[in-house]
DNA sequence: TATTTAATGTGAAAATATTAACAATGTTCA
DNA sequence: TGAACATTGTTAATATTTTCACATTAAATA
């Protein structure tokens, strides 16, 4: 299972989301294009993904949901989980923080920091705050491998090395400043103007 | 300028935002391996996006900063610019209209909607948030092509077939719900724990 | 001014990703 | 049971995206 297809992985991931969907409404099984209808692709693609990570049914009635979810998480998780946080505690931080608390049982949000002293050592959307000055003690205690950067702009760049500095292994930047790491630090950026821009060109394209 | 791709669409936006930058710090002139650089890309991909929309320059010193601004620009956005709703005033809604405000002359986010009736009819980061109920008529009256949904996973659904209904041209899904629109409308879904799974996926092939 | 250097633009090749086509085989139902 | 059907798994074809290689030419330098 050494050389899956970016993308693929990208898939497997909202395959994932669906299936659990799935297994708590009581589905047990889910055919190739029911997961292809729900991700707007094709049924080939979902049953090329899936003989990419070595899954395969006999039944003619589909994947079965629950074997395909351990599958998907073999690939995905590890045994012992991983710990993240979130770095900036503004609505976005606390948005990412509520939306994930105890969706995934292998990734934890584990603290959040924030500069503003008033926030930091309280509970804050259920996870514990701690000072900006604390980083790198923090991430280190708490093992911590993953950094979701939220900050104004203006301060992802020294953050982004402080993570590094202390040893973060993957940084998710939500902020608009393009971010640069060492080859060993995964860094995966997302911003919200492009999708929306992505969007609004699609629908001048259509008119 | 008929067949970009689509990715080249979404790089676009992107070097956008960094040359936006750039023309704040009075940077004129960039080359191609700068821009690659900040995106983490090839200088041969920029340039050949770059030759994608017809944009060229004789100098041998880079692309002129504002002269490829507007070039994309003529890409992107309308002459008239759109306006986008948010629909979900919690923290995510909030985040995004306060991360978004101004930055783009072309877009615009012109109302939030909140089944909550303690938001609705206020200020919400410095757009008026609606009552949910109002949603079809206040579409209509400020001419809303774009609907950003942050509503809870099952809401989303329904807030979609609202939204198509009152005529909205593209969607941008935040909610965790699989949605599914008529073929006139365009829709960008995005699931921030697939890029946090992303990130964790490598993070555990590195080691 | 002549030479060297460094940058762009682009056809062609290579790499990736998706789709078509179909064999194999459970499942359903007459 | 057996024919018709529906679904998976997979090879091959196609489409898309990225990269290579290099001609061209402005800029810098000797």
């Amino acid at each position: 299972m050494n050389k899956l297809p970016e993308k693929t992985i990208g898939r497997l991931s909202e395959y994932r989301r669906t299936l659990l969907i799935c297994l708590a409404k009581g589905k047990t099984h889910i055919f190739s294009h029911e997961l292809a209808n729900l991700h707007h692709i094709t049924a080939v693609q979902v049953r090329r993904d899936i003989m990419l990570i070595g899954y395969s049914t006999t039944l003619k009635k589909g994947y079965d949901v629950k074997a395909l979810i351990d599958v998907i998480a073999q690939i995905i998780d590890t045994d012992e989980g991983l710990n993240a946080a979130v770095i900036g505690a503004g609505n976005l931080g606390r948005a990412i923080i509520t939306y994930f608390n105890g969706k995934r049982t292998k990734l934890r949000i584990a603290a959040s920091f924030d500069v503003d002293t008033e926030k930091a050592n309280r509970v804050i959307a259920g996870v514990k705050c701690y000072p900006m000055t604390d980083l790198n003690k923090i991430v280190k205690e708490l093992n911590i491998r993953i950094g979701i950067i939220t900050v104004p702009p203006e301060d992802a760049v020294s953050v982004a090395e402080n993570l590094v500095n202390s040893g973060i292994k993957g940084i998710l930047n939500y902020t608009s400043t393009p971010l640069s790491v060492p080859q060993n630090v995964y860094l995966e950026e997302y911003d919200m103007i492009t999708s929306l821009e992505k969007v609004a060109y699609f629908v001048k394209q259509k008119k």
